[in-house]
DNA sequence: CTGAAAGCGCTAACAG
DNA sequence: CTGTTAGCGCTTTCAG
């Protein structure tokens, strides 16, 4: 029950382990034949490679680590698969770690990948990132870094993001178009780069329709559905807004729940529209306006970028953008 | 930008790599003054371990593999923060693979894991997988071996499940209790015992009314959105049914769809119960009574199996039962 | 309490 | 086309 190594192979056809090595990575400086004859006694004897103590002599591994706030999001867990889908195949294996939107996992979640010895990291900052000396940390290593998402614009390599820009002024737009005449915004964390771009894509359209810009009309760090419930509360009671565009989906949710409780109709009342196009959206009565960003794209892209980083050598700064697109459903109708 | 290892800490304390390495680990059979100086110098110079050269000499990693069919279901997105949250503490890191309900990536990823030298692997199989040679050859290799919702039982090992037995008899009560009377059942895939004991669950509530047990009542393998739709129609045409217990919510989501497009009042002519209360379930309408599983505590519980394996030495095989309970909403009302 | 030495399994010069 | 040799970074006997 002992496991087997190249040195067994080796033995057992009286060759060396260099060869055996260089016949099972497929070199041809071997002969054919020798080729053959070693695959074969390795299905024989039931060889599998030790890629631990290859990585540790490659000084490298094929192993992309994955850090994510949370598997269990829908946008997320799409990214996954779609990482997944080109990572595969070019034969890397991803690790998938969960930040939980707290700065203290993420670094050392970090520090779990590097002490790995993973090729690279792909990661999406926790809202609560503020210091990145984690990720200057990967980079002076040179370890390739791809950021999707939620990025740090400052951290030099690849980055992934959504046209967050876009598909907020699509939303707003929409919601003006509909006949909604003072849009407030629920937004995110703004220095997080996602979360400013939907507020100046909500900005944008809302100067474009000359509305008188309201300060009051922007609520900031409405993420959750409990935030986005309690703020609509104080958004009906000083009564300054007919509509909102929400930087997500779960506030959203929890302002549909508050109108709802209040007896406010949605549509026709009060307009809403969300972002991220949740699995829940459509579902809702009434069905939650969303913006839909295309997850596993993103995830393709963030994987094509990690292998061209790791394939190219050094590192390339460079923005990827990924469209966006706005689906209508009842929650932003004119009625 | 060398690498810093143990022979540079060595070095530079005038004392040899093993003392490093012993002090590093808190052997107290080095001096505490040793260990200090050791642990100063360690951070000083930035050293990372690499746990990759650390595996190789154990031979052993502290690294568990979990392999789920996918990562964006909520009930496998909830095991993950369950497996977690016990593993991560414990010191232990976790890579997480998908099957994509399907075997030979389930037999890849066991592959991937085994190569890489993980300490355990926690699964939960695909619905495809019916031979089980990638399996034994993990209890061969004695590799800890966790199971969990969808298991094997003819594989040694620990093996966590759902008490899918209890869960499928009080939803179908439930349908009776609430005067439905021929209840169909949409099972799974019978071969997985997780569907198996639902549909005996099924059955024990049926004989325990006198119900004519009318194998008309049983569509096997419905476990699609697609497949509730469809199979729905079928009951509807042939009258035999007045509501339905579901094997799982995507197939009971499906059947809701297709009762209301033939206009039949979903509760009242028809109820409907399904099986995992996936976040839709409470957003439809009708709200779709379902049984929830405790996916979180089935990951603790999962987690702390494996650590008990890897630190216990010897295979035991036992099974650990979760409780479920019945969240009853408008689908299965009376009226 | 610390050191010396060996080796986990594999790869990659360098030779021939 | 194949062999020799050295070593990735760490842990662990065995000595002392």
């Amino acid at each position: 029950m002992k496991k087997i190594t190249i040195n067994d192979i080796a033995k057992a056809l009286s060759v060396t382990p260099s060869t055996v090595s260089r016949a099972l990575a497929g070199n041809t400086r071997v002969s054919l034949k020798t080729r053959n004859r070693v695959k074969e006694k390795a299905r024989e004897l039931g060889y599998q490679p030790n890629v631990i103590a290859a990585s540790l002599r490659k000084g490298k591994s094929d192993t992309i680590g994955l850090i994510v706030p949370r598997v269990n999001r829908h946008f997320f867990s799409n990214v996954i698969s779609g990482v997944e889908e080109i990572l595969n195949p070019a034969g890397y294996n991803l690790v998938i770690c969960q930040s939980g939107e707290n700065i203290s996992k993420e670094k050392k979640a970090v520090e779990t990948l590097l002490r790995n010895q993973v090729g690279g990291i792909i990661l999406s900052l926790s809202v609560q990132t503020q210091s990145f000396a984690h990720l200057e940390e990967v980079v002076r290593r040179q370890i390739p870094l791809v950021q999707f998402d939620r990025i740090n614009s400052d951290i030099p390599g690849y980055k992934v993001i959504n046209d967050n820009y876009t598909g907020a002024y699509l939303a707003t737009k929409h919601l003006l178009k509909e006949g909604y005449k003072r849009v407030a915004h629920f937004a995110g964390e703004r220095k997080l780069k996602a979360y400013q771009e939907r507020y100046e894509g909500y900005l944008k359209a809302m100067q474009e329709a000359n509305c008188d810009l309201d300060e009051g009309l922007i609520f900031d760090n409405v993420i959750t559905r409990e935030a986005g419930h309690g703020t609509i509360q104080r958004v009906l009671d000083g009564g300054q807004a007919d509509a909102v565009f929400c930087a997500g989906d779960y506030s959203a949710r929890g302002a549909l729940d508050g109108l709802k409780e209040r007896g406010v109709q949605v549509p026709g009342d009060f307009g809403v529209v969300g972002f991220a196009n949740e699995p829940f959206a459509e579902l809702m009565y009434p069905s939650l306006s969303s913006v839909e960003q295309n997850a596993f794209e993103m995830g393709n892209k963030a994987a094509a970028a990690m292998i061209k980083s790791i394939e190219g050598g050094e590192v390339v700064t460079e923005e990827f953008l990924v469209p966006v697109r706005l689906i209508v459903r009842q929650s932003s109708k004119s009625e």
